[in-house]
RNA sequence: GCAGAUGUGGCGGAACUGGCAGACGCACAGGACUUAAAAUCCUGCGGUUGAAUAAACCGUGCCGGUUCGAUUCCGGCCAUCUGCACCA
């Protein structure tokens, strides 16, 4: 018997899309479980072979889940703003908004002809007006509730494309499209306050169930800190603070350093006697983009301010004050206080400015060229040379050291995070417009929510302006407009929100998306509760998660989302590489096509390979011969049929394996071991072969199983056998009796070494299985002039003889 | 530099909580069927020594430790990959 699978796979196909075989229903009965994926972003480039794998997998879960009876809601959807697609329009002349709707066609087909389970009644995407009105609404509860500010921030700048460049565009300092030098140009921005949600975004972490290598990516993201914010007065007038986790070396402090880049030097400007030197040094900051500023530090720049003398508050001692650009005025209060004994950083710099070194911490020569940060750290190392607290250990002294400076007033403790708050404008065309309103005489005004949305203009042309503004800024007839508190003349905001805006909340409006009273309604949120598996890249763990942390931490506290965490478990897939191990790129010539191993193969054979290629977690290279092997297991699948009796229930002898199976498979789909849970499939297909014939039961079981790997040939063979189809089915239930065998196979070692297996009733009591062993006739000739020093029984598990 | 991950046959990968290393599949080799090929089926397949389906030894990146027993636990290295990169 031959089966055509594009003829099957259509079949079963026009089967789903015609019953509505996978809509999840709000409000049912069931129990909710929530499947997510990252919606993909609809490129040219069509659905990868990375797709394939991670929708797969979840597809399997979702597909058994709803045979366990649960109300599954596995959606999908487009984000589809942003860069790619507005480079493809400015490219070949056409509107981004047609680009996009083509691309979603090639990848919803591509999906439909793999089979994924989605509910399609719910898709959306990021570029629908009624979806994006509601991206532009919570940016106005942001504003409204004081989450959103305008400030100056430098920018990438290719001065060549005269666009501003996303730090990926511009990585290396090289403008990614025209090789140009990146500059950096100050422009004033939407800002959200997301380092407000530091502490929260940490703590929140609690109350999902992430993996560990995700959860640590999220905390090395937020960085976090606790040091001491220190007050330093000049001797000519004025103070300023610095921060620093090692209060400790307070009296090992030779100099200060204060960024060329942050606001206290511009304070400190009219004291200072060498202006020029220092204003060149800005400048110089200033043309270096951040990439410069680390790659080409061989040494520590910087100059010395004179006329301007720092006092060590704990001493009294006058220490000079540099300019340095490995002070960062962004972070912490953009001066720090420098001790070279101890520091890596300051040790450098002293050394290129010949600075003095003070050791205060004991145990190491402040001479040695090659420092060791670890030399004192948490070791116990002991003071040296600070007054009343010499002797301490660094530990005690941290704490001593900040009381005493707290009670003088001069110092707090805080908390300081790498994370910095969201720039949320960007200079493109793509993207949602930002619902705000220039006025001259009311400043920055918000839209009335009842105009929402607000469109993006039909234009001809997307480049951006000449002084980098996005293209919005040449429509004047959609730039000028009314201002919403005097009625005045004003103009819009013409920057656009970035990517990660609207792939911030779109789990969200899954749970509800066609609501246009709210973005989602209370009450479906609360049924749905938690997305219960996000799957994704690894890539977005850091970046795209925390966005939508924030994101719903924000809605929760302004009493709009009934939780304060949304998703419950992430989970992160490994990429499919070329079959040369290398990523799959069109330069390279390693790009495999889904659309082709579907025709040739089949949408079953590839969903197979994909699961059984490896562990899902790690990257695994394409292999064709793996996936031919794959077909050649569902081939053997369709051949079992020939040997299918009547009967409702299992064979006698392959009960035992039926329910182990059941166990398996069931486990590892939710273990995501979808490898292993093939593999233990591939094993129930042999031992069927192995038999003369099987049941209808039998075959069945199989079928089921399989199914939720491989759906439209299952669906098939089990309508041959006159069953209702499986997707509308039970999943099987095991017998955990059923899973144990009475007799057991026992290794028995010699000094660990295996020598001999014996057989065991399951649950064997020592001395049993002595007997038993010492029955053994390979046992009792290798005992043979051997004395037995020890002899150790772990049930079910070993016999292991220690002989001398 | 810092953080994380990974390292097991010719290849992809199994191995529960310290208990038979290499499941399952691929590739390869031999055989059956066939006029032939494809497909399918059977057998073998970590390495070394051996005529051997006998036996022994070695073997999970490297060195050492704990243990009756280590791919698994501990200490120290090496290599590769991925993030972040002067975060005070």
């Amino acid at each position: 018997m031959t089966y055509n699978f594009k003829e099957i796979e259509k079949k079963w196909q026009d089967y789903w899309d015609k019953n509505e075989s996978f809509k999840a229903v709000t409000g049912s009965k069931k129990d909710p479980y929530y499947i997510l994926v990252e919606f993909p972003y609809p490129s040219g480039a069509g659905l990868h072979v990375g797709h394939v794998r991670s929708y797969t997998a979840q597809d399997a879960l979702a597909r058994m889940k709803r045979m366990q009876g649960y109300n599954v809601l596995y959606p999908m959807g487009w984000d589809a703003f942003g860069a790619p697609a507005e480079q493809y329009a400015i490219k070949n002349h056409i509107h981004p908004k047609d680009a996009v709707k083509e691309n979603i066609k090639t990848f919803k087909g591509q999906m439909k002809s793999l089979g994924f389970s989605f509910d399609w009644s719910r898709e959306f995407s990021t570029t629908d007006p009624e979806y994006y009105k509601w991206t532009q609404w919570q940016f106005l509860q942001f504003y409204k509730h004081g989450m959103a500010y305008k400030d100056t921030i430098p920018v990438n700048w290719c001065p060549t494309c005269k666009s501003v460049l996303s730090n990926e565009d511009a990585a290396g300092g090289v403008c990614e499209r025209c090789g140009s030098k990146v500059e950096q140009k100050e422009k004033s921005q939407w800002m959200l306050r997301m380092s407000d949600y530091a502490e929260d975004l940490l703590k929140g972490l609690e109350d999902t169930n992430f993996a560990d290598r995700v959860k640590l990516g999220q905390i090395n993201w937020i960085g976090k800190s606790t040091g001491v914010e220190l007050d330093v007065k000049i001797k000519q007038g004025g103070s300023f603070s610095i921060f620093t986790t090692c209060i400790e070396t307070v009296y090992g402090i030779t100099f200060f350093v204060i960024a060329p880049d942050g606001k206290l030097i511009k304070e400190l400007m009219p004291l200072i006697q060498n202006k020029e030197e220092a204003q060149k040094y800005i400048e110089e900051t200033a043309r270096k983009s951040s990439m410069d500023r680390t790659e080409l530090n061989k040494g520590k720049t910087g100059c010395k301010l004179e006329g301007v003398t720092a006092i060590n508050p704990i001493n009294g001692k006058e220490v000079p004050i540099f300019l340095g650009d490995f002070v960062l005025g962004d972070y912490g209060t953009g001066a720090v206080m420098a001790v070279p004994s101890h520091d890596q950083r300051d040790f450098e710099y002293a050394k290129e400015h010949n600075i003095d070194m003070i050791q205060v911490i004991d145990g190491r020569d402040t001479k040695d060229s090659a420092f060791e940060k670890q030399d004192y750290l948490g070791k116990g190392c002991k003071l040296i040379n600070s007054e009343e607290f010499t002797g301490l250990t660094v530990e005690e002294a941290k704490v001593a050291i900040t009381d005493k400076l707290v009670k003088m007033g001069i110092a707090r403790k805080v908390n300081n995070y790498k994370m910095r708050d969201w720039i949320f404008s960007r200079q493109r065309f793509w993207g949602e417009p930002i619902p705000m309103i220039y006025c001259e005489k009311c400043g920055w005004q918000p839209m009335k929510e009842e105009d929402l949305p607000l469109l993006l203009p039909d234009v001809a042309e997307y480049e951006p302006t000449e002084n980098g503004e996005s293209p919005l800024a040449n429509i004047t007839d959609w730039v000028n407009t009314t201002c919403p508190c005097c009625g005045g003349p004003a103009k819009r905001e013409t920057d656009t929100m970035p990517n990660w805006a609207g792939s911030s909340w779109y789990f969200l409006r899954f749970m509800d998306p066609h609501n246009d009273k709210e973005f989602a309604s209370m009450d479906a949120m609360k049924y749905w509760k938690k997305v219960d598996w996000y799957n994704g890249g690894m890539e977005h763990t850091a970046r795209h998660l925390l966005y939508a942390r924030f994101w719903v931490q924000f809605l929760y506290n302004i009493g709009l989302v009934p939780n304060k965490e949304m998703i419950w478990t992430r989970v992160s897939h490994g990429m499919v590489l070329g079959s040369n191990n290398e990523k799959m790129s069109k330069s390279k010539g390693n790009v495999i096509n889904p659309d082709d191993i579907v025709n040739e193969y089949g949408a079953d054979t590839l969903r197979v390979y994909e699961m059984f290629m490896g562990d899902y977690t790690q990257d695994a290279p394409w292999s064709t011969d793996s996936l031919k092997g794959c077909k050649r297991f569902l081939d053997k699948v369709i051949r079992l049929k020939d040997k299918v009796v009547d009967g409702e229930n299992y064979s006698p002898k392959l009960e035992s394996i039926i329910h182990k199976t059941i166990k398996k498979v069931q486990t590892d789909l939710t273990t995501m071991s979808y490898n292993t849970a093939i593999s233990s499939l591939m094993i129930l297909a042999n031992s069927y072969e192995n038999e003369k014939n099987i049941t209808k039961a039998d075959y069945r079981l199989l079928l089921t199983l399989l199914n939720p790997v491989a759906p439209h040939i299952t669906e098939e063979l089990n309508e041959t056998l006159g069953y209702a189809p499986i997707c509308e089915s039970a999943w099987p239930v095991y017998d955990e009796a059923k899973t144990i065998d009475s007799e057991i196979e026992i290794p028995v070692q010699f000094n660990g070494k295996l020598k001999a297996t014996v057989m065991a009733p399951m649950d064997s009591d020592e001395s049993t299985v002595k007997e038993i062993v010492h029955n053994n006739e390979t046992v009792a000739s290798l005992l043979e002039g051997k004395t037995i020093v020890k002899e150790i029984y772990v049930k079910n598990k070993i016999y292991n003889i220690v002989v001398r």
